[in-house]
DNA sequence: CAGGTGACTCTAC
DNA sequence: GGTAGAGCCACCT
């Protein structure tokens, strides 16, 4: 693994999140070898058409979808995430109540220093 | 080459 | 908890 393109690079670390889990752009770039390229990764899921990608775990630096309310993505976004035991607050992510269902606690799954 | 834009992020108030 | 400003990178006009 040398150099692919930063975009499959990119695409890759999306794809490497696991499911019921989300990231927040700067840190999929920085996983993807990336770091500062947080836009790139957003352009990339705006042009991306892989059904797929689980582009809806990637969300901003504080939790929230990179979407106007109401939008169709965010919509989107929204559902597929809840279908996933991710609980969706407001155009928000909830950390907290994991849907009750005792899921992991995810800020302390991805959103910290990535794992070793 | 300069200026504007965006599914971003950080710091300061 | 919020908003405002600046920094950032890739792309377009």
């Amino acid at each position: 693994m040398v150099d692919k393109s930063s975009a499959e690079r990119i695409l890759a670390a999306v794809r490497a999140i696991p499911r019921g889990q989300v990231a927040a752009y700067g840190e999929v770039a920085h996983r993807a070898g990336l770091p500062g390229r947080a836009r790139l990764v957003a352009r990339l899921l705006s042009e991306n058409t892989d059904p797929g990608l689980p582009w809806h775990r990637v969300l901003r630096a504080d939790g929230r979808i990179a979407m106007p309310l109401g939008s169709e993505g965010f919509r989107e976004q929204s559902r597929r995430l809840r279908g996933e035991g991710v609980a969706v607050v407001n155009g928000r992510v909830d950390k907290s109540t994991h849907g009750g269902k005792g899921l992991p606690g995810i800020d302390e799954q991805l959103w910290g220093p990535p794992p070793g």
